[in-house]
DNA sequence: AATACATATGAACAATTATTCAAATGATAG
DNA sequence: CTATCATTTGAATAATTGTTCATATGTATT
């Protein structure tokens, strides 16, 4: 009956105390790095990296993203609603055809550093 | 018979010619950015995103991440097999506990950049 | 050997998600 | 108004994935 209650965690409270302590209080509030989390979910889809690619170089519309990955204009749209919601892009409506583009400089800095991260 | 087999696909061959082969020329190979990709798929989930940052302030055992997070050593332990297999974080052997650290310096600047990206 | 404890692993479950298909908007031209 | 075309949207499906639980390693101590 007095036994153990945690089965999975450290019996002890902690090894290391102070370590625990000290960066407990260093860790960033949960909330942001939740958001952190959320933004790399959203870069993590190869799919959106390609769109995010295509739209480094030039403003494209959906039907045009859609022939250079070669997949439906419904994949592409339905992921360009992610970018949007995560103001990653913006648009611009021109006529029937609306046009995408990148919506912060700051998108294309992470990727680079992602880019050198993976060739070291 | 000669009816539409793409049916959600653009009629036109592009709308704009030119810009899809500029972008398919310039736009880097796929599995570069597959790699990317998946890069940011490891950064894409909070309980991951908090070990690194926790591991930004100091070399930790599961224990202690564990407690820090006040989740299970199961599921720390789990996370970090992913991270060890991203190869973004490495760990040494003391007896019984083993301490894992950030393997690379790129990491911070990444996260750095994501911070101010959601702060703007 | 036997016990204790830190960590790792495997299977199972629940939750999330990317794509497809079908249908609905929105906008222009006739 | 009708037809056409680019885009969006919603539901359905298939695949991926994070956590839990139970169990297995691995390492020291007695």
């Amino acid at each position: 009956m007095s036994e153990n209650i945690m089965n999975d965690v450290c019996e002890s409270e902690s090894t290391h105390p102070e370590i625990v302590r000290t960066v407990s209080e260093k860790l960033p509030d949960v909330e942001l790095l939740y958001d952190v989390a959320e933004l790399f979910k959203v870069f993590g889809d190869s799919t959106r990296v390609r769109i995010l690619c295509a739209l480094f170089e030039s403003e494209m519309c959906v039907c045009d993203i859609a022939e250079v990955l070669d997949m439906t204009q419904s994949a592409i749209s339905h992921q360009l609603r992610v970018l949007k919601q995560a103001r990653l892009v913006k648009y611009r409506r021109d006529g029937k055809t609306v046009y995408y583009s990148l919506a912060d400089d700051h998108i294309q800095t992470i990727f680079d550093q992602a880019f050198e991260h993976i060739m070291e």
